[in-house]
DNA sequence: GTCTATAACGGGATAGAC
DNA sequence: GTCTATCCCGTTATAGAC
């Protein structure tokens, strides 16, 4: 792909950037940084940094696909290795309700997260396609499971499996909503309950978390 | 409580304005507008607006504040009258349903409500207050009449009516923000359809929306 | 490749005329 | 009570030195 080594070199330097980046802003969160900001806190100038990416927009675009890549990268799933034929409902609770644990512990992300999704909404932003493409992804492999685990009776078929993802993917985002509102509102535990919900029963033997609210 | 003729003078005109903001947020959009522009579709000048408002934190909040205000008048009730011990399950969806379908008829405020919604994580932010009253309240009458359903077996009772309460609020706040990035998304069918996963049946001989995803 | 400097802009808030 | 005018600030983006 890169053919040059100077070309080369200007990605991984983009890379460094939005790494450091992401390490800032989960450790000291974000409070409607400015780019200014951004780049004191990554070791540059305002115009070092933007020198790297086109605007604004497109920056903080880069930082949320960022986070998506080390993600999938350290949870040591990719889209061929997940969600396999073979997972049960526990395995997916398992995933889903551990994703939105770990975003508990990065709560600039889940703000930086929270204002680009409303931002996005506008087609011209960078970020639009990102979250259309990022969002249906993630209901797709959701809803695989769902319904083969309603062919096998393991969740009630009364709703289709794409409803069903479209209800998880909200209760995710709007617990995030929550939770940045009053932070002691455990998420993990309030997606989890809604995965009793679905099964009508405890999970087989997973031990519980606190009350979730 | 107003005691003076001017100072109810003055209290008025804000009324006023606020309800006309209000309107023209529904009817044009909301993206992200300036206190300028909000003057200039209100008929007053920037200064002449904020004449009346502290700020324009406190002027937005305001907005949402009288939109909850105007939305319980039309819908006839009050806190006395609403979510009467008698109250059923189907009675409950068709309100909550019927809420989230009328959302989609405001698209601006809908935008403006998620937007502050994020920035009202800031304890500082005038709207923080609001947005943790309104929820709690919001949640406490749906729990009630769950904790009552579930008494009855209407409803499991294997998640608390707290949860179940929190639960749902995720799923509208979640829903919008799909429904914000494709306004093809049914929100209202998606969180009908939740109540289907809830009481695991349909309504009593409730006519169904279209699919929802 | 990175900086300093500055442009170009728009925002919210305020002073003061009327 | 409302307007015009303006201030002052922070922002993003760009130009140009090094």
């Amino acid at each position: 792909m890169a053919r040059r080594g100077s070309y080369a070199k200007g990605v991984a330097k983009r890379e460094e950037i939005l790494v450091r980046a992401l390490e800032v802003i989960a450790r000291e969160g974000y409070g409607g940084a400015s780019v200014k900001q951004l780049a004191e806190a990554v070791g540059l100038s305002q115009a070092g940094l933007l020198h790297y990416f086109e605007s604004k927009e497109e920056l903080f675009t880069e930082i949320l696909r960022k986070r998506d890549e080390l993600d999938s990268e350290s949870s040591g799933l990719d889209e061929a290795t997940y969600s396999p034929a073979s997972a049960t409902v526990d395995d997916v609770r398992r995933g889903y309700v551990g994703v939105v644990r770990h975003n508990a512990d990065v709560p600039g992300l889940v703000q930086l997260f929270a204002r680009l999704s409303v931002d996005a909404a506008d087609t011209e932003h960078p970020a639009h396609d990102f979250f259309l493409a990022r969002n249906a992804q993630l209901r797709e492999v959701f809803a695989a499971t769902v319904s083969r685990q309603q062919a096998v009776g393991a969740i009630p078929d009364t709703v289709p499996p794409e409803t069903i993802a479209r209800i998880f993917q909200a209760v995710a985002d709007g617990m995030q909503v929550q939770w940045m509102l009053e932070p002691d509102v455990d998420m993990a535990a309030t997606v989890d309950a809604l995965f009793d919900l679905l099964t009508g029963a405890r999970p087989n033997g997973g031990a519980r978390d606190g009350a979730a609210s």
